[in-house]
DNA sequence: CCCTAGGGGTCAAAGGTCTC
DNA sequence: GGAGACCTTTGACCCCTAGG
């Protein structure tokens, strides 16, 4: 150590010049501290708070609060010493660098002061990098424009139908086995929600109509799937419908006891392990949303980055547990392969004649893109019998070169955000009213009846 | 007395102290493993783990005192995380969220050192409360065995073939266009490489016989479609088979191109926008290889903790690039859907008699139990139809309580680890040779052949 | 009985804040 | 922009205890 002494007073002679911007050429090193040592010997005695220490700034003998950066010095010194380190000020003295530094006088002679600072033993040496701020300003996260707090209001604004019945049948043994008609119904519900859901992410507004359509279509039934599985969250074996009918793991019906299984073994189980909160489901469904793969996308690029923006939501709402956003990230394939065996499942159903699907099932969840009421497209039994959310009609149109565009005569009728209410069709309060089928047109907003018939999704956007 | 500074302190903390509720619900313990230990059970010729010397803060990379709170670190650290943990604290990054954390740096961000803190491993669990020691809980169990290194050597040893012959055609004019046989051809040797992958990782041997055919079994697809998208990343609208045959987008085959398309698209552009690197993709490779949803799986939490291991070393592997952890794992669910298509083609060219499927192919990738050369199983024709990786036979025999107890009585064959060279019917040095159908039971060790008929990922392992 | 690892605590001296 | 009174954070150092 003491480097600096030996570089020794050897250029500092001339009054004019300035100090080395990085003080090394600095003499100052006959260090003679008078008072330092006599704070040791006092003892604690003294109840006065802060500047207690009996010492004196060996600077200015202006009262010591504690030695700083070598030297027992008040805050005056110990700011100004940290403030010229830092900035790496060249100082200059105007007279003769024999300014005197005292308590009254150390501000009219910058030069003087710092070389008295390093006189007493102030070493730069013991001025630190600059750190993080102290202060608290509380603004969000966030890589992009999306927000934890705008999906969390998304996700809120679709429960606030169940949740207005307040406390709604908690007892799940007085709930009733729902029938395949009910499963049904509730996943119109469900979809429909959905599409209010995503109807509150202004970034999602902003797309083109045929990519709002493409999204909400691509993963509708993993939406479904996961959001039965988080509802599903509080009982055990069973899975708990949004209309509040219930699924046994163990019921009736074996095709929709098998899905129900699989929800709770490989879904509702880690689930519940993780303990998902809000904001973190509200993410993972963020995430599965903004499906850049998802066939015939314009902006594919802007829903991946959206995408991106969710997923580091996700992870930085994860971060206190080591694992704990991979682990979330490893139910999206499983939720995946539910979601598909659920598709697969409606597909037999309806070729079986056990049941009749409902447009917006079938434009939704089985990818098809039907005019209402119309009949099934035809030519595309062998695609259905292999369907595959990304191999159906329209990827399959757009890899065989055979696209077929979109109706985009509807760009009119869209509206952006819901201005206030949903202008959706509600909810029913009782369960089992079918709120689609054959009912539907006159609950739809008059301008988009009009351009009837349309595909379902285009209507409720 | 000194508390005088606390004292006054006590008001001022509020504006820091923002609430955040996720801070608090955070107890998950099921999965608590400290793969930060895994380094120091591996030699330190990994050049990839950084926080490797046992003497270094994992976080900062000063010199450690100890484990701490679950994670070897220098005592400001550890400090750092107590008061951080204690008080509540949420920080806000003023940059991106990318700060470098390093002994020099530590204090510029507490919100980035908050974070590396979490990631090398910390657990607030390990705060206790003032003066009030609650049990030791001694970690015990769980120290993550996986390490980068084994896997990097798996993942070399299987590509030690191709590398023997030298930049063996590098030309991709040169090469051939695979016909629907030369793709056979290369699947069946990716799926040899795959079991001889597999056993080289320790963990895998010493699971039971049944699990380890059930995970051979349950990704195989998705891991032939990795390998090629991997294979095929320096090229343009090509898929590079492993037997050096081509398929380009715009083939003779619509059935085949569909799915190379897909995988161009969906799999080879992300990868390569990535530039993913070997000690990512042999994490990615784990992560889909223990896949602890898998049917009939016996020590599915030994899995998932594999699963775990993998997915904590790939995220310590990409920390460095915020989302890049994300991104990697957000290929799966595509990976998992091209792999249903490949083999939902697969189905369909074997109903239509386009192609005969071998018995190798058959078990791993149609998932079918089936003995070498004998018949199909009768009454799976319906579930053939709607093939689905998870509710393939297997599964569904499952969910109906119709379990087909796995033949047990080769456990004695088992190789738990190969000793030097693999001991497989190897790759043949020159393409097109079926080294499987009809061939193979001379090319078997003996003690093998004598058990036939068995089903052949059995007689591989 | 002693030793050690990893909990807990302390407080000098860094840092930052904020009003003149 | 600087000065400096005032408050927070850091981390080296030490104590304590259970397990070996």
């Amino acid at each position: 150590m003491k480097i600096s002494g030996t570089s020794l007073g050897l250029t500092t002679t001339d009054c004019i010049v300035t100090l080395d911007p990085s003080y090394t050429l600095l003499e100052f090193d006959s260090l003679r501290e008078l008072p330092a040592e006599t704070e040791s010997l006092m003892p604690e005695s003294t109840p006065v708070l802060r500047q207690a220490s009996g010492g004196l700034c060996s600077i200015c003998a202006d009262r010591a609060t504690g030695k700083h950066y070598g030297a027992s010095s008040c805050d005056g010194c110990k700011g100004f010493f940290r403030r010229s380190v830092r900035k790496n000020h060249a100082y200059t003295c105007r007279f003769s660098r024999q300014c005197v530094v005292d308590k009254d006088k150390r501000n009219q002679c910058r030069y003087c002061r710092l070389r008295k600072c390093f006189r007493a033993g102030m070493r730069k040496e013991a001025v630190q990098n600059e750190r993080d701020r102290i202060s608290c300003r509380r603004d969000g996260q966030g890589v992009g424009t999306l927000s934890i707090s705008v999906l969390l209001q998304a996700e809120a604004s679709t429960h606030q139908y169940l949740s207005s019945t307040p406390l709604m049948n908690c007892d799940i043994t007085a709930k009733k086995i729902a029938s395949v008609g009910d499963v049904f119904e509730s996943m119109k519900q469900q979809l429909l929600l959905l599409v209010e859901w995503a109807k509150r992410i202004p970034e999602f507004c902003e797309l083109p109509v045929d990519d709002r359509v493409a999204l909400l279509r691509a993963h509708s039934a993993e939406h479904l799937i996961l959001g039965v599985a988080r509802r599903s969250l509080p009982y055990n074996n069973i899975i708990l419908l949004g209309n509040d009918f219930i699924i046994p793991v163990s019921g009736p019906e074996p095709e929709v006891s098998k899905v129900a299984a699989r929800i709770l073994e490989e879904l509702v189980r880690p689930l519940r392990e993780l303990d998902i909160t809000d904001s973190e489901f509200a993410c993972l469904k963020t995430i599965i949303f903004f499906a850049p793969d998802c066939p015939g996308l314009e902006r594919s690029q802007t829903v991946r980055r959206l995408r991106f923006q969710a997923q580091v939501l996700l992870d930085e709402a994860t971060f206190e547990q080591r694992g704990r956003f991979g682990e979330l990230l490893l139910l999206l394939p499983p939720l995946q392969s539910v979601a598909w065996q659920l598709v697969e499942q409606l597909q037999l159903m309806r070729l079986l004649g056990q049941a009749s699907v409902d447009s917006l099932l079938q434009e939704m969840l089985l990818g098809e893109n039907v005019a209402r009421g119309a009949a099934l497209q035809p030519g595309s039994n062998s695609e259905v019998l292999m369907f595959n959310q990304h191999a159906g009609p329209a990827l399959s149109r757009d890899l065989l070169g055979e696209h077929v565009a979109l109706p985009c005569n509807f760009t009119s009728v869209i509206l952006p955000v819901p201005s206030s209410l949903p202008g959706v069709p509600l909810l029913p309060t009782q369960t089992g009213t079918d709120l689609y089928t054959h009912g539907q047109e006159e609950n739809m907003p008059t301008e988009i009846a009009n351009n009837l018939p349309v595909p379902a999704v285009h209507t409720c956007l």
